[in-house]
DNA sequence: TATACTTATGTGGTCTGACCACACGTAAAT
DNA sequence: ATTTACGTGTGGTCAGACCACATAAGTATA
């Protein structure tokens, strides 16, 4: 009989329906990190749409890394609400530089006053956790590293400066900040003239700052990190960087 | 015959090679803002997967604001690839505090750090643009708003300082944090003692904080917005919000 | 009884095919 | 020349099927 199954003009697509019911139960509590969302076969029902709507509301969540999914059967089965969000910053800025929507030059003018702030609120916090912080520049000491794996290690040690703050929207954003334009860090350090002494001094700068940290000057370390990012990115002309664009045929 | 169409145990599913894909044509430039994407049905041949993942994918960057979909016919139909990226941080910034990934207090703390230093760099630009950022105070003067109104604008001010920097990064990034809390900050107005009086010194303090930033005084200018943002939330107590827990009963 | 094996169940992941509403282009009728 | 009718291609949606996987329950075995 091939009824009318398809819907009306609604305004509001099924899976936007879909992604609107689940943000409703999140804000109201009626979710909570950890916990299971209904089947997918199921929220289809009771939702009234198709599975392939539910499935899209559920990748947009799980992109946004709002969510895991995970197939088989039990507890740790399905669809779960994450503890603990991250990546979906990361994914949404990558994008957006990909997709000219962000300029790389914007990128490190906000990377840089994030990261001015987390030093200057470092500074003021006596009792902050740096010990992850100093490990990372321990590692960086070992001179078998590539470039690559030293410039991994550098994000991986301003992304602990930004989680000692303890406040995680400025952990997530320097995050999705770092790894928007991460690509482009990586590319650019293949053309410096001497990689060995700008590494040295790479270390230097971050040794200082964390002095700076310590010894509770503010005002130094905000300097001295603004030196260093302005530093590096003015050395590797990122802010000047043209797309690498193969100019594919299509 | 019912072959053997599902794919092998592949490590990387098949919605991800799509949006892996398309994001590789995104970086190489072989797609530009404005561009269409094939149809879904091509892209499916294409990648050799099915249409439902292409669509998954699709969803994704839709969600994210990236591309825009439309049905019909055209030069308009299809996804387009999005010129002016923005909205996906405010929904990705959304979720998370629904979800509680983000604090509301990490929010307005960060909101502040990238408030100071839009005022600050806005202050030190003689030449930026404030023209907006004046009409919607004009437009705030109108004593017939109800609060939910003037905060609206409220919200739209602070952006468009934010936008006057020339920073999209700073912008989006800047929208996507008020959003997040849009609900809170609107639900807590209503309980204000005085909403009269409060909204005089708001107003009074946004022109401060303009008058400030045109008189090149940047450190005047950060520390008014300072007292401006803090203020409103300690009188709204925002930072000790509780969830609006409809205990739903399931 | 305790252990190993087998089977049933339920989950997300994917593909296929169908239909709808819509917007456009083109050809026919006026 | 204008209006009308129709074909075509787009995303949006649904339905049903199958797969790989992980667990739980049941069964056979030592």
């Amino acid at each position: 009989m091939t009824a009318d199954n398809q819907h009306p003009p609604h305004g509001e697509k099924a899976w936007e329906l879909v992604l609107g019911h689940v943000e409703k139960q999140l804000a109201t509590g009626a979710l909570n990190p950890g916990d299971r969302l209904p089947g997918e076969r199921i929220l289809a029902v009771e939702l009234g749409v198709g599975r392939s709507s539910v499935r899209e509301a559920i990748r947009v969540l799980d992109a946004l890394g709002l969510i895991r999914t995970q197939t088989g059967s039990g507890p740790s089965a399905g669809a779960i609400v994450v503890s603990r969000p991250s990546g979906g910053m990361s994914m949404l800025m990558r994008l957006q530089v990909a997709a000219q929507g962000f300029a790389v030059t914007d990128v490190v003018k906000t990377r840089l006053i994030l990261e001015s702030a987390v030093v200057r609120e470092l500074a003021e916090t006596p009792s902050a956790h740096l010990d992850e912080s100093h490990e990372l520049l321990a590692v960086m000491d070992n001179p078998e590293l590539s470039p690559t794996e030293f410039l991994v290690l550098d994000a991986q040690y301003h992304l602990s400066l930004a989680q000692a703050t303890g406040n995680e929207v400025l952990a997530a954003t320097m995050a999705g900040l770092r790894s928007a334009i991460e690509h482009y860090v990586i590319e650019a350090s293949a053309s410096i003239p001497n990689w060995g002494a700008t590494r040295l001094i790479l270390q230097e700068q971050h040794r200082s700052i964390l002095q700076a940290i310590q010894l509770g000057d503010a005002v130094l370390a905000n300097s001295r990190t603004a030196a260093h990012i302005e530093g590096y990115y003015t050395e590797t002309r990122l802010h000047e960087h043209s797309r690498t664009n193969t100019p594919t045929h299509n």
